[in-house]
DNA sequence: CTACACTATTAACACGTGTTAGTAACACGA
DNA sequence: TCGTGTTACTAACACGTGTTAATAGTGTAG
């Protein structure tokens, strides 16, 4: 019942030759002089077996895997709600596979870290990594770069000499602030979709107070909430932000996800959107424009920055060496119906 | 500067014992009589130098590569709005992580699926795979029955004998629009999540169809639209039916992500939900209790199918012969605030 | 002293491929 | 005839592990 397994020596006798030319043929290795004829007769019989490398062998013999992980630094709970998962599997599905290589997923616990990005890489099973929203105090990736494995980081770490693809979060979040002040706001909270010591959360952050402080406008830390990836902790920011007796007229949230949530709590407080107050998302996840109102907010290209980002390891792993270690991919200003004009 | 790799000879140089007795030890080979003083001497070896054994070298030894995939047959565009992917994802490394294994992410498009399954599994990357809502008409899976490989299917598949995990899609449709039919509603419209292809999307229907003749409603197919997984078609199907001419009260979206669109679609025709029309939709994605109105839906418990999944083609993959092939998890209807009470 | 069992360990092979060094076969000019 | 290339291959090793059959070493009964 199970079939016998077909493998390059199965090939070789059926075709009368060695093993050897088996494998100069079907790789189609150059500066080896082999008939038309011996081709012919090669390809034929492999077409005729049905015959398919076994890839663990080949990585062994080869010493690469021909495999990219993507690796997340987060609990299971965290991946389940990440609204950018499907885009940045989309994005990197597609570059691997025009490139004939197979994609990797694994999580590591913040606990085991130390060992587990060890494992990954001199386990062999993968040849390069692209590695997900990490911390900032994320000790164990500073290891990382003193071991000979290639990697991207998608969201970039400060004083890191790891190539990154990212977004320039400050600039962007700077914009977004800006775009309040513009149409007249000058009390405007903020929630951010992460807690502080995420670099993407610090940033948008800055990029906040950076928009208020070139208006005259003076940051105040009372009007700051950092929440925790979902709508729930948004739901419960917008709460806390009422409880703090501030007035604002704005809101600008650094997560679509998180805005979710954000936008229950003002609902449920019987304020309206826009009329009562604006709110300003971040991300652009497929939802936002779906929202009701469809939801103002900063285009992030999930996609292309993980397609970026895959395509940046390979050349890494290729040999060749890109001029720019820290790729900023552009975002947008995404004009919709969520704020109003005061 | 490239570290020079570790292997089980230097473990066992330094141990002073073959290699062989390293790869009894720290494998905890049973019958097999070694000191303990031995076995600390190579532990105590490989921790100093720090040894990894190669997972390449393993997998070609035991002809098992320790490794599963998800394998999808979609294109990159609906892999990039699949609200699921999160949670599913999420599940399977939970189970995966704790049996040691890996996770692999195959996409296969639909054009290439006779030869793509196979290479997948004879490159023996992949031990066992578990396949995400494959269509109905995927002539190529029926091949996989043939072949010597462990499968589980996430979503049932007509006249197959492979093993899957799926919800009773029926059902639940059909518990869902008897809610709706529980509290006054008549005229109801249906959108599905997907083309008529594809198993749940029928199976949803159908459900639909049988609480609406249980209760001595006749369906009528103008009334019945099949949406294409993502919002825009359910922005689209939406208008359609408004424009078929026909009178309803209540629309039971077989999808949450689909459902966002149909709202956006009411929303431009000024109707109001749950005022005008009542919307049940289908899955509980994390976004709709934060809808506005919260959304009334049936949850899929993605999460824990997925991680079942896994389960149970670990449990193939170990040998155990599984009583139930097509094991069926519960649904459960979640009632918000989007169906009002006529 | 011999035969035998038992213990702790290892030599040797298997897994299926890529790749280097080498070799027969043949032609060709001197 | 001999040396020199050239062509078209192949034998043999490497990759790093798991696993089986065998082997020294040691006590024990006959």
């Amino acid at each position: 019942m199970p079939k016998k397994r077909v493998t390059s020596q199965d090939v070789a006798d059926l075709a009368g030759v060695s093993r050897t030319t088996v494998s100069l043929v079907l790789n189609d290795v150059k500066g080896f002089k082999i008939t038309e004829q011996t081709r012919q007769r090669v390809r034929h019989a492999a077409e005729k077996l049905g015959y398919i490398p076994n890839a663990t062998a080949q990585a062994l013999a080869t010493r690469r895997a021909k495999a990219i992980g993507l690796v997340m630094t987060r609990s299971p709970h965290h991946i389940a709600s990440d609204p950018f998962l499907p885009q940045i599997l989309s994005g990197l599905l597609e570059v691997v596979k025009g490139h004939q290589f197979r994609l990797l997923i694994e999580s590591v616990e913040p606990e085991h870290q130390d060992r587990e990005y060890l494992e990954l890489v001199r386990a062999k099973h993968i040849d390069g990594m692209i590695l997900l929203t990490p911390r900032i105090d994320d000790t164990a990736l500073r290891r990382l770069e003193e071991i000979d494995t290639f990697t991207v980081v998608m969201g970039k770490l400060a004083d890191s000499n790891l190539y990154s693809v990212d977004v320039d979060n400050q600039l962007a979040a700077r914009k977004a602030t800006q775009y309040l002040i513009d149409i007249g706001h000058t009390r405007i909270a903020c929630i951010s979709n992460a807690p502080a010591s995420f670099s993407s959360a610090h940033e948008r952050v800055l990029g906040y107070k950076d928009a208020l402080v070139a208006s005259g406008i003076a940051p105040e830390d009372e009007m700051i909430r950092y929440a925790d990836f979902d709508p729930q902790s948004g739901f419960d920011r917008m709460k806390s932000l009422f409880t703090s007796g501030r007035e604002f007229t704005a809101v600008f949230v650094a997560s679509d996800n998180v805005a979710m949530g954000a936008k229950a709590a003002l609902r449920e407080a019987g304020l309206r959107i826009p009329d009562d107050i604006s709110i300003m998302g971040f991300d652009d996840i497929p939802w936002a424009q779906y929202s009701d109102p469809p939801l103002t907010t900063v285009r992030l290209p999930a996609r292309e920055l993980a397609s970026r980002a895959c395509l940046l390891l390979l050349d890494l792993m290729r040999g060749s060496d890109p001029v720019d270690k820290n790729l900023v991919l552009d975002t947008e200003l995404v004009v919709r119906k969520s704020c109003r004009k005061l």
